[in-house]
DNA sequence: ACCCCGTTTATTTTT
DNA sequence: TAAACGGGGT
């Protein structure tokens, strides 16, 4: 135990050994966080205040959750399996899966994925005859997803238009269609489990007086489901350690609220708050910048990063003319980082939005540095292995239409739109499933429909006593996938990919305990679930939803909720030590020696859709905090007069977050107010524009410039974006960055030329 | 049933 | 720019 403790420092340890209140910790970047967060699950069990079976722990990600297995297995000597650490969506449908008929679901109900739920509701739209023009399927799906993120049901919403009724009403209909096709979306996992917790008495006290701990990772990422998802588990009586940062909050485009870390404070009658502001990552002036960064944000709960590393290396900042300069002054700089030593894998660069990232990896390839993009295509995500994935869905749940309608022709089977527009519609008159429908197809359609269910029929029989991957690969074989594959042009990669599936199933059930052997059908035994069997207070007869997961679901069940919730690696060139490219967002939670930040231009970072949404500045400001909190010693920040966007060429100024940052951490490797491009060249950049031609020859005459930096007595400074009109009709388009676009006279604003 | 070509649209993303 | 989608032609 004084080994667990050793080596932290006072707020930590304060934090750790807290009394089983709820307790929120605002945990800075850099401070040790997840290392709280697991030596706190470790002391609770080691003092014996707790058994393994009593601790909940939730984060957001997969990867989160076995980063905290991991440490803990190695800090305690023995078995955490006991212990439900993971993800909200994983926890969910372990809680589902166990209790799926008090939930109202099928025992092999389904995931569906972002794709699978857009792709069903656009289908629900073409059967209901409705204008996806006037109702995009994208809105109705985050209406719909929205809804369930604050616990609300079609019936719970009031309308105020014509409009909204209509989106309640499709979201009606299409949790109907979901209920009949036994899948169920991301949130609905989480709304499904809330409901049934929430009108099953015993069953919420079964888990309350279980789960007497509870340890929430990322708080300030929480959505408001997930807030009152917590408050149910946790009762009036169990202690809630949150842990999370307010300042690194940057998901609330997808629901997060920040304001429940104040919310939890007040209705968890917080009696400890502890913050964790001494940082273990990076030096001085990178931290100062954060700090002073991130003061110019009103709404904070507080808090100062501080260090006892030195101030190090100035943070360099560049000016480019262009962003194909920016990514070559990229590259020199990281070619002499890593002369002096560095290695490339710690060397990050960041940009706003993935697009960005094609300019600097062009230069990396020309340069012949190898490095790698996160945020690519996942495992799961792959045409071929979603094609495989249905067919195992259809030979676990045939109800599953999105399964049914990716592989009924694929490979092709001569069953074409025609058909299954026929097909669709006797679902319809009859309110079945796909599958179901088929025996009252007539005529030769019917015959091919048929010998398509058969197949997969088939296939079921013939595997339901072998093993998960021996499954697989007879789905393979039987279905024609490989053979389609081999016989394609391309298809080399993608028959390597489905052979890869087989051996991820092999991997799977090994991981999760079920027998090598285990049929890939066999459900969970009478005898084990009887063993499992609680009966309450009351009588009532409870089985707990505990680990392993081979008590509470098939091996094929398992698999293919882990195919949706955990997508697998981004592929990777792994092994190689490569530079890391990757958005702002993907880089949260990790951190890297040297550190760019790039495009730190108006418009861009901050994004100039964040000038309109409430609070978008200064979530863009937490973007740019979690940003510069990434780097260790060194911070490289840049930006571009002009950038390719939507090919066209963008004039940009630079971002106000420079104005922000202490003038004494920054080193200017290009002048800060000096020439612009065109002032050096001033041809180059339109001469293979010609329509601009005109414009310009205009322009010039009153010695405006598209490029030309001006000074607007009411405006501040500005670029101009774009001229119309010519002579005493001139007119510019100028951003002014924080101050928006605006369209001006020439002959009239009274603008100062910016050198 | 399939392919081609024009149109449209471009933050951030995990589950 | 470029990728994804949808309509229409073969």
């Amino acid at each position: 135990m004084q080994n667990l403790l050793h080596n932290l420092n006072p707020e930590q340890l304060a934090a750790v050994t807290l009394p089983s209140q709820s307790a929120l910790i605002l945990a800075g970047a850099g401070s040790g966080k997840t290392r709280v967060l697991t030596t706190r699950i470790a002391w609770l069990i080691q003092t014996g205040q707790i058994s393994p079976a009593g601790v909940l722990a939730v984060t957001f990600t997969n990867k989160a959750a076995k980063e905290m297995m991991s440490r803990l297995s190695a800090m305690l000597p023995m078995n955490i399996r006991g212990m439900w650490i993971g993800t909200f969506h994983g926890l969910c449908n372990r809680l589902l899966r166990a209790h799926y008929r008090d939930a109202a679901l099928p025992q092999s109900f389904q995931i569906l994925d972002t794709q699978d739920q857009l792709s069903m509701i656009k289908r629900m739209l073409k059967a209901l005859n409705i204008d996806d023009e006037k109702y995009p399927p994208r809105n109705l799906m985050y209406f719909i997803n929205g809804a369930k993120d604050d616990g609300l049901r079609a019936q719970d919403i009031d309308a105020h238009d014509e409009y909204n009724r209509r989106f309640v009403e499709l979201y009606d209909i299409y949790d109907q269609q979901c209920q009949r096709e036994g899948v169920v979306d991301f949130a609905e996992l989480l709304l499904r489990t809330y409901e049934l917790l929430s009108r099953n008495q015993p069953l919420r006290e079964h888990y309350q007086q279980r789960f007497r701990h509870i340890l929430v990772d990322e708080f300030q990422d929480t959505n408001n489901l997930q807030y009152n998802w917590l408050k149910l588990l946790a009762g009036r009586d169990n202690a809630v350690f949150a842990v999370g940062d307010d300042d690194q909050s940057i998901y609330a485009f997808r629901g997060a609220n920040v304001g429940n870390m104040a919310a939890f404070e007040r209705e968890f009658s917080v009696q400890n708050l502890i913050k964790l502001e001494q940082n273990y990552r990076s030096h001085g002036y990178i931290l100062d910048a954060a700090n002073t960064l991130i003061a110019n944000n009103a709404k904070r709960l507080g808090k100062n990063l501080r260090t006892d590393a030195g101030h190090g290396e100035p943070i360099r900042v560049y000016e480019a003319t262009s962003d194909l300069q920016e990514a070559n002054w990229i590259i020199e700089e990281s070619k002499s980082l890593i002369a002096e030593g560095a290695s490339r894998s710690e060397i990050a660069v960041l940009y706003r939005s993935n697009a960005q990232s094609r300019v600097i990896e062009h230069a990396l390839f020309s340069a012949g540095i190898p490095y790698r993009v996160y945020g690519g295509q996942r495992f799961f995500e792959r045409a071929e292995i979603k094609h495989a994935i249905a067919y195992l869905q259809l030979i676990d749940n045939p109800h599953n239409d999105s399964a049914f309608l990716r592989v009924v022709n694929f490979p092709a089977r001569g069953i074409g739109a025609r058909s299954l527009e026929g097909l669709q519609d006797v679902a319809r008159q009859r309110r079945c499933s796909l599958h179901d429908a088929v025996a009252h197809v007539p005529g030769r359609p019917g015959t091919l429909l048929t010998n398509f269910v058969k197949l997969i029929d088939d296939v079921r029989a013939e595997t339901a006593l072998l093993s998960l991957p021996e499954m697989v690969q007879v789905m393979l074989d039987n279905s024609g996938l490989i053979t389609h594959y081999r016989s394609e042009r391309e298809g080399a990669d993608r028959v390597e990919n489905l052979e890869q599936l087989v051996a991820a199933a092999s991997q799977f059930i090994s991981e999760e305990g079920f027998g090598r052997g285990t049929p890939a059908l066999q459900g969970p035994s009478a005898e084990a679930v009887a063993g499992q069997a609680i009966v309450n207070a009351d009588g009532v007869e409870i089985v707990d939803a505990d680990a392993p997961l081979t008590l509470v679901m098939s091996p094929l069940s398992a698999f293919l909720s882990h195919a949706s919730l955990e997508a697998g690696d981004n592929q990777a060139q792994a092994g190689q030590d490569a530079m890391q490219l990757m958005t702002v967002h993907a880089a949260k939670g990790l951190e890297f020696d040297a550190v760019f930040i790039t495009g730190l231009e108006e418009g861009l970072f901050p994004h100039e859709n964040s000038d309109k949404a409430e609070g978008g500045v200064e979530e863009a400001r937490r973007l740019m905090y979690v940003a510069i909190t990434r780097a260790r010693r060194r911070l490289y920040l840049s930006f571009s007069q002009t950038r390719m966007l939507h090919g066209q060429t963008r004039f940009n100024i630079k971002s106000r977050f420079f104005d922000e940052l202490p003038e004494e951490a920054l080193k200017w490797l290009s002048p800060k107010v000096q020439h612009h491009w065109f002032a050096s060249q001033p041809r180059a950049a339109w001469a293979d524009t010609p329509s601009k031609q005109p414009a310009l020859a205009s322009s010039t005459e009153l010695g405006w410039r598209i490029g030309q930096t001006v000074l607007h007595q009411k405006f501040g400074e500005g670029v101009i974006v774009n001229i119309e009109g010519g002579g005493g009709n001139a007119r510019a388009s100028i951003n002014f960055g924080p101050n928006g676009m605006k369209l001006l006279d020439l002959t009239i604003a009274k603008l100062e030329k910016v050198a």
